[in-house]
DNA sequence: CTAGGGATATGC
DNA sequence: GCATATCCCTAG
């Protein structure tokens, strides 16, 4: 297993409460070691996983109020943890309060977090090829992509999506449940590109107590019904490493990359809005909320008249720039330059796939291709 | 996905 | 202009 899978499985499984704290302590335990620049939403992961733990009681004893607020205070204060607390929950319940009491504001506290996190890597990944985005993904995927899908997503689901991908007036239809397909369009070129890489340390995740603040205070996202879902899966204790190590295809192949360089589709609040009403929403639904937009944002392109159906098919090409406007100029930090030197000499030169991943916050705004032109561009100062 | 060549922006 | 850094395109 890569470093960049552990992270994903450690992003997914550390956000998700329903996941017993024994099962996910002995998966850390058997993951490769993830850096210590792991993501924000991984630390708060993490975090309220420890909170968590001090405020469950233990077996069979109850264990009282004092004792419980006592050991969640001991975790707010770890140096290694608070960082990563909100500050509505770091901040010490006041004296006056009476433990129980004190207990229990904890407790809803921590329901609200809990529920708040952001989606893990994983789960969006999901979202990608079976959720809202799933006909864009499948219709842009070659033969071979596909073939990978449905492995992903199952016989039948991939039977769904393929069935509404091909029908002629797919663009305008119209909500409603998907229609059943008995027949298999396709042969089914099962690829199993499993990822030789065993370089990978085992340890556990250690905490950068100097790292950033989780910054989830503007987009407070549910994801009720994909932890619900996981927890069917894994909530048995007899979940092994085994059961997740080299099955099925690389998952990875559909994280990277998520965002288009240019524009993006990708509009994270639109995860909740599946499932909240009873009805199952199609996949061919438009989502009310979707929204494209422009990373550069120089200029007012969406105030475009009507006018525009009525332009040729250049009418792309009379956009700001004929070849997709370059994305602003960053120029890289020192941090990143180091992180980057580190990355190669841990990954090896060429594993800028594994590097991204294993470093996610800092290298959050280069892509793979970008690791990679900056290393050329460092390694010729050193030839020079 | 990665390597390598090419285009473009930026600084002098 | 040229050199360099960053970004883009594409073959394998």
């Amino acid at each position: 297993m890569t470093p960049a899978d552990a992270f994903l499985i450690l992003d997914f499984l550390a956000g998700n409460r329903l996941i017993p704290h024994s099962v996910f302590t002995t998966l850390l335990a058997s993951l490769p070691s993830v850096s210590p620049h792991t993501s924000p939403r991984l630390r708060a992961g993490l975090a309220l996983r420890a909170l968590d733990s001090a405020l469950s009681i233990s077996e069979s004893s109850e264990m009282d109020a004092p004792t419980l607020l006592r050991k969640a205070r001991a975790v707010l204060a770890d140096p290694d943890l608070a960082p990563f607390f909100p500050q509505h929950l770091a901040a010490p319940a006041s004296a006056d309060d009476a433990p129980a009491a004190a207990v229990a504001h904890l407790n809803r506290l921590l329901d609200v977090e809990w529920a708040s996190l952001p989606p893990s890597s994983l789960e969006i990944a999901a979202e990608r090829i079976v959720g809202s985005q799933a006909l864009h993904s499948w219709a842009n995927a070659d033969h071979a992509q596909r073939s990978k899908l449905r492995l992903l997503v199952g016989e039948s689901t991939a039977l769904e999506i393929l069935d509404t991908l091909q029908r002629p007036d797919a663009s305008t239809n119209h909500p409603g449940t998907l229609p059943q397909v008995d027949n298999a369009p396709e042969t089914n070129g099962a690829s199993h590109c499993a990822q030789q890489n065993d370089g990978a340390k085992s340890g556990l995740v250690k905490q950068n107590a100097e790292a950033d603040r989780p910054q989830q205070d503007s987009t407070r996202h549910q994801q009720d019904s994909v932890q619900g879902a996981s927890n069917s899966q894994l909530k048995e204790s007899s979940v092994t490493m085994e059961s997740i190590r080299g099955t099925g295809p690389d998952i990875t192949g559909f994280m990277e990359e998520a965002t288009p360089r240019v524009a993006g589709q990708f509009a994270p609040d639109n995860i909740k809005n599946h499932q909240v009403t009873g009805s199952k929403r199609s996949l061919m639904e438009r989502n009310p909320t979707a929204s494209t937009y422009e990373w550069d944002g120089s200029d007012s392109e969406g105030k475009r008249p009507a006018a525009k159906r009525r332009l040729p098919i250049f009418e792309r090409t009379a956009k700001p720039s004929p070849t997709a406007a370059h994305k602003t100029r960053k120029k890289w930090s020192e941090k990143q330059e180091k992180t980057l030197l580190e990355g190669v000499e841990k990954y090896g030169k060429g594993n800028w796939k594994d590097i991204k991943m294993a470093y996610p916050d800092v290298f959050e705004d280069r892509s793979t291709v970008d690791l990679k032109d900056k290393f050329r561009n460092l390694e010729r100062h050193l030839c020079a």
